[in-house]
RNA sequence: GGUCGCUUAGCUCAGCUGGGAGAGCAUCUGCCUUACAAGCAGGGUGUCAUAGGUUCGAGCCCUAUAGCGACCACCA
């Protein structure tokens, strides 16, 4: 081992030899329960950035604690096409060779598609590969693979033979600038400031007007009604009428539905039903008819000849003027309302009538939302269940098609002859309905979300369902991805499973929050505020990457990203690094440790029994810990073992021990230094995998065994030394209280003072410590008394449960304050009796409060009592 | 508009099913004590957002209010 920690010098090295030696891939032992993790596939040209750091952290975290665990264990990694963001790559880069992809063709574009992800799609694997994470590469899969495009064709035919797939005109969002739809997941609202303008339609045949707002002045040529709320007073008498759309001087009817709100505006509505998603319903229901002002470009079209061709911003201008000289346009004013967005481009979303694929989803989600309700899959946090509900409870059918290449296309093929379109899995040699033989697929491919939906089982070898990978790992056991994409996977990964394997594809989601920045912002490459997971691994190491995003955090809770944590990781990893050198210094022949770990009764000093038993406990609350999920918790309180008691502690209290001549105290103190310290690796380990693996390979093993294939250290029911921990625990709190005092009274460590312990319990427990007291309490000298002597009265006192200490400091003290501190003492405990007689004495307390806690007050109140009378 | 969440030390956050307020950082004091100055020892700091309620007992449960945030829906 290096003099220093330098997470460079050996985490590769290591991550490298794990590799080799297979450590990642699943034992495939029938006797062992399976655990698995699929790991959500990023884009296969994305780049780690500190959401998948913390995404993957918490995943390897939970695959190496189960696989130490003895689970035959598998952590399945990939990566995800990404339709539309990698086409859009794509064709930027086509763009800049000059090219577009109409003019390659869809063949040649595809083989561009690939040759990119080739060159991009590595980049992730490798940095997961730095992070640490340990799962199967072998067993890597991309949604455009083979098997999983087989996948996806069986399910896509099978939905359509039962029903849920369909092809209709319905209005959808369409994106202008990835010329393709896209599902309703994908859009996202932003607050934009805009004008309402008010445009009057005169009322046909009378002298009296309608006034009408609208944000969006340039739909009116397509307006085929005016509609008002039909309980509304002010507009009655005009329902059933007729108006005369300006400009168009056509006649549109007054119609009234109740999705008019009679607050807004003037009331009343235009209904463009070809250009806006309630227009259109409405447009439905009333039977109006759909005209549409632009064209496939979203250009204006040629309704009116003047505007023809013309962009929409412009054209809006041009009406707006043209309404105003007609004196139709009655004012505007400004506005702020949310425009839809495209999530990848950012483009204005326009609501558009098409063509397009569906899923039916209401009937596919009734047993995804049970198998939640019934618990056979359950949220954790519970909380987000609710977002589940609240999504799955109001879902609306999917449209899955997308006007894309780079994807799998929609298995379609209409026949040229009689336009019946054939759904299979290849292409049918005739048309089943006429038999021609011109059969042409369907341009569009499906949505991304299409194919990860099925990843779960996919991975495992589906439509095969008796691979063996499948048989032994699905159901998979924890999904563990953030709150952001509940709904655009997770809900979908339920309701494929259930319908596709008749399974649960997964028993626990596991949430985690959304890194942000010190700020609480998202990072996001816009802002330039985004934090590089591999610029802090080359500053600081994986390892502590790894402790920061996961001490001192809640599972489904944001994370404010603070840079200092790296420091306390760092820092952390120092004492492991100095501690373990501390232990080699000092350790014995490994043949001495070997033969006392082979005997049954060990030496152990009162000491050595209080770490062990504070160990044992850690164990078990540790434990329980991860199995909850609750991994914050239970690496912080690995933290504070190691370094609060371990490390502050333990190794002070065996140093006497080390450096004297005694070698069977020194082996014993040698033997519970590493039995501690490997133990304490073991259980840092899926948290710090590379530091741990380090220093284990540096500590002494009975059996060589590699701390990443080790066996978790086993939980105890009963802890053995619970005696022993309570002493040392008394004995730690009247050392406190000497250094307190001392450091008070600024009394220089090389003045040493005789210790007088005045006790009838403790006398050989405290003889046994006499090494580590005189150390630790700059003793010169211990003395144990049965009773309090008349000399001590100048003494200081120090008091903790039934042990009384006496220093003679003379000429060191001022009397009069420690008079003063006695004093003060006194009142605390006077204040602290109080307060239990105050409890119990209360008969609300006496006769409700469990017997265990009146019995606790009860043993509180003996306690400072007698410390009370002696003090006084 | 609907839903959910957050508000605890100067900062960032923990606090499990109600039973004496915690960590890290920062700050102050004293220490180069042969693992570690990236360290050791000691200290200070809180009307647990506000107001009610339930309870023997509330940071934790209930109700309302305020501020902040997220998600869903979208109203022209």
């Amino acid at each position: 081992m290096n003099k220093t920690y330098n997470p460079k010098d050996f985490e590769q090295e290591i991550y490298k030899q794990w590799e080799e030696k297979g450590y990642f891939k699943p034992n495939m032992d029938k006797t062992k329960p399976a655990y698995c993790i699929m790991m959500p596939p990023p884009n296969v040209t994305g780049k780690l950035h500190m959401g998948h750091a913390l995404d993957d952290t918490i995943q390897d975290i939970l695959i190496r604690f189960k696989r130490m665990q003895g689970y035959n264990t598998l952590w399945l990694p990939g990566s995800d096409h990404a339709s539309i963001s990698t086409e859009m790559k794509v064709v930027e880069k086509l763009k800049k060779e000059g090219k577009t992809k109409y003019e390659l063709g869809r063949e040649k574009y595809l083989e561009e598609a690939w040759e990119w992800t080739r060159i991009y799609g590595g980049t992730i694997q490798e940095q997961q590969k730095q992070l640490g994470c340990s799962c199967d590469w072998e067993r890597r899969r991309f949604t455009l693979d083979e098997g999983l495009s087989e996948a996806v064709l069986e399910r896509f035919v099978k939905l359509y033979e039962k029903g849920y797939i369909y092809k209709g005109k319905r209005m959808i969002n369409w994106c202008t600038n990835c010329n393709t739809t896209i599902s309703d997941v994908e859009v996202e609202y932003h607050e934009e400031e805009s004008k309402l303008w008010h445009i009057r339609y005169k009322i046909k045949d009378e002298d009296t007007y309608i006034i009408v707002a609208t944000t969006r002045p340039e739909t009116m040529l397509g307006d085929t009604a005016v509609a008002v709320h039909p309980d509304d007073e002010r507009y009655k008498h005009l329902v059933g009428k007729t108006c005369i759309l300006p400009i168009m001087n056509k006649e549109i009817p007054i119609i009234a539905d109740r999705f008019v709100e009679k607050e807004f505006g003037t009331g009343c509505v235009k209904i463009t039903p070809a250009h806006d998603m309630n227009d259109y319903q409405a447009g439905l229901r009333h039977g109006l008819e759909i005209v549409e002002v632009f064209d496939e470009d979203f250009k204006m079209g040629d309704l009116v000849e003047k505007y023809r061709g013309m962009d929409l911003l412009e054209a809006r201008k041009e009406i707006v003027e043209d309404l105003r000289k007609l004196d139709a346009l009655v004012k505007e004013e400004p506005y702020v309302h949310n425009v839809a967005k495209c999530e990848r481009c950012k483009t204005t979303i326009e609501p558009k009538i098409s063509n397009q694929w569906f899923v039916k989803m209401e009937e596919l989600a009734k047993p995804a939302i049970e198998a939640v309700k019934n618990g056979e899959i359950r949220f954790v946090p519970k909380k987000y269940e609710k977002t589940y509900f609240n999504w799955m409870e109001n879902i609306q059918d999917w449209c899955i098609s997308r006007q894309l290449w780079w994807g799998h296309q929609i298995p379609a093929y209409t026949c040229s002859e009689c336009g019946h379109i054939n759904v299979a899995k290849s292409k049918p040699e005739t048309c089943e309905k006429c038999g021609a033989t011109e059969l042409i697929q369907d341009e569009d491919t499906l949505d991304t979300w299409f194919s990860s939906a099925l990843w779960p089982f996919s991975t495992l070898g589906w439509p095969n369902q008796e691979t063996e990978d499948f048989k032994m790992f699905y159901p998979t056991n924890t999904l563990v991805t953030g709150y952001d994409i509940i709904t655009f996977w997770v809900s979908r990964m339920i309701v494929a499973g259930l319908e596709c394997t008749d399974k649960i594809p997964f028993k626990d989601v596991l949430i985690h929050g959304m890194v942000r920045d010190s700020q609480g912002r998202k990072m996001s490459k816009t802002l330039g505020n985004g934090i590089d997971p591999i610029e802090i691994i080359d500053k600081y190491g994986a390892d502590s990457l790894r402790y920061s995003v996961i001490s001192g955090t809640t599972m489904g809770n944001d994370i404010k990203y603070m840079p200092e944590k790296l420091e306390q990781a760092s820092n952390f990893a120092n004492k492991l690094w100095n501690a373990t050198k501390f232990i080699n210094m000092n350790m014995v022949d490994k043949k001495e440790i070997l033969a006392l770990h082979e005997k049954d009764k060990k030496p152990l000093k009162i000491e050595d029994k209080w770490i062990i038993n504070k160990l044992d406990k850690l164990i078990k609350e540790v434990t329980i810990n991860m199995e909850n999920y609750d991994l914050g918790i239970a690496l912080d309180k690995i933290y504070s073992f190691i370094w609060n008691e371990f490390c502050d502690w333990y190794i002070e209290m065996v140093k006497p021990r080390l450096y004297s001549n005694n070698e069977e105290e020194k082996v014993c103190a040698c033997y519970v230094l590493n039995h501690v310290f490997s133990i304490s690796m073991k259980l840092l380990h899926p948290f710090m995998p590379f530091i741990t693996t380090k220093i284990y390979q540096n500590l002494v093993q009975y059996n060589d065994e590699e701390l990443m294939i080790s066996k978790w250290p086993e939980t105890k029911e009963k802890f053995e030394f619970d005696k022993e921990e309570q002493f040392i625990e008394q004995l730690k709190k009247i050392i406190v209280e000497i250094r307190n005092i001392r450091a008070n009274k600024n009394i220089h460590p090389s003045k040493k003072a005789e210790l007088i312990f005045v006790t009838q319990k403790y006398e050989n427990e405290i003889w046994e410590s006499k090494e580590f007291l005189l150390k630790l309490g700059f003793g010169a000298k211990i003395v144990v008394e049965k009773e309090k002597t008349a000399n001590l009265e100048n003494s200081i006192s120090i008091m903790v449960n039934d042990i009384e200490l006496y220093i003679p400091l003379e000429g060191l003290i001022n009397s009069e304050e420690e008079k003063a501190r006695q004093e003060q003492e006194i009142k605390r405990l006077q204040s602290e009796v109080a307060r239990c007689e105050k409890m119990l004495s209360n008969p609300g307390f006496i006769n409700k409060a469990p017997k265990e806690k009146i019995e606790e007050e009860k043993e509180k109140l003996k306690h400072y009592k007698e410390m009370l009378e002696k003090l006084l």
